[in-house]
DNA sequence: CTGAACCTTAAGTCTGCCTGAAGGTGAGAT
DNA sequence: ATCTCACCTTCAGGCAGACTTAAGGTTCAG
């Protein structure tokens, strides 16, 4: 399978190049030409990011510190700053590797290759709140220490009230989201389920919130 | 706990400058000053080696190589050559990174600490759980001391679950990652070979969960 | 070339999840 | 208070996904 690279370069000439190289080794690229473009995407949809640090629309290190907050993918910072201070502050910020312009296509490849050869290690991102412990990676539930088996649906819905606690998720949203996302937002589906997972939280069942013509929630411990 | 490093290095003043960053900072520092000495000391030991390319004795190149024939400890190369085949060999190789001399300590600290950030998937060769003992570089899997055959795919499969216990790894990955990496998660090959596996292991097989509409999990013990 | 071990596909069966219906409950409005 | 409508819960039917067996194909050693 070809790694997915998400290259954010506004340089035509640079970008052009890095991408004919890294399409020759068989990379799938996705090109991105300003910061707020590259706000947009998704990280976690590649296997591996190259991020220029001076972009119109947003700085480099700003993006990185985004995406590092929901992202555990790879980030090769690029560079034409030399100075070790900024150089340490992109590594601390969680970039993986920081190439100095100029380099040679060969030495980009090279690092692209030394850290995708290291199996993702996925970041269990874990949800803590009272009692309840969901492992998103894991797609493992826990109340106060005690697995607690939920199906694929009554997972996600939990999961997406839990990835915002105490704000109201609609009912449109968990079914675009957790049901076929072409489907009417009618019927008591959504219901059952919440009432079954509910049931099976036992008492951290009642801080599943129903926000009454709206949706639901889950409260705040 | 400190984490470990490996410094090979040869030059005195450099060396000990790098020795006294790196304690200062908090990491337990162990200093080889030649080829011979580096090829007598197990990097296994160790969280991560710093490795000097010129060194009397071995070459750091020819050390990298053996060192990766059996531990999978990060390796940072340190080097005055700045060209970019050597880097490339290097990379190539199997090290992580490579910071060319002349460099400011902080940088080395930046690089060694993003380079630890990423656990190791594993940290030893072996896996056991319950009554099963994976033994990820022998192939070999106990059940109750007693050794059970599996195939390769067989031995894949719950190596790649084993390496993730409780947790629910999805069919796509399964398949990217045992099967063909192109592959389609469609087909029932998965549901054979875990079926399978499941037999061979006897009562420990009933561990291997099935994630309805996800993939499998091994649960813990 | 032959056989054995292994992988894959196909087919039949089974299981457990999803969902719509229906009656009950309770919140908000008047 | 009472009405209304959204929501809760239970239940059973249907079906997608999973299990297992068998057979055909592939690979590899001898």
């Amino acid at each position: 399978m070809a790694s997915k690279i998400l290259l954010i370069e506004d340089d035509k000439n640079l970008g052009d190049q890095i991408v004919t190289h890294l399409k020759r080794d068989g990379f799938e690229v996705t090109w991105v030409q300003d910061g707020l473009a590259a706000l947009d995407t998704d990280p976690k949809q590649h296997d591996l990011v190259v991020l220029d640090l001076m972009l119109p629309g947003a700085h480099g290190l700003d993006i990185l510190k985004i995406y590092r907050e929901t992202a555990e993918t790879p980030v090769l910072v690029l560079s034409a700053r030399n100075e070790t201070s900024t150089k340490v502050r992109a590594l601390a910020l969680g970039a993986d590797d920081y190439v100095t312009k100029p380099f040679w296509p060969e030495e980009l490849l090279a690092r692209i290759q030394a850290r995708l050869r290291r199996p993702l290690l996925h970041a269990s991102d874990v949800i803590e709140t009272g009692a309840l412990r969901i492992d998103l990676s894991a797609r493992v539930v826990e109340n106060a220490g005690q697995r607690v088996d939920l199906t694929r649906i009554e997972f996600d819905l939990l999961a997406a009230l839990g990835q915002r606690i105490g704000s109201a998720v609609t009912r449109q949203t968990l079914v675009d989201r957790v049901l076929d996302p072409d489907r009417e937002g009618t019927g008591r589906t959504l219901d059952v389920h919440f009432s079954r997972v509910r049931k099976k939280l036992g008492s951290e069942g009642a801080r599943i919130a129903t926000v009454w013509g709206v949706g639901y929630r889950l409260l705040p411990s």
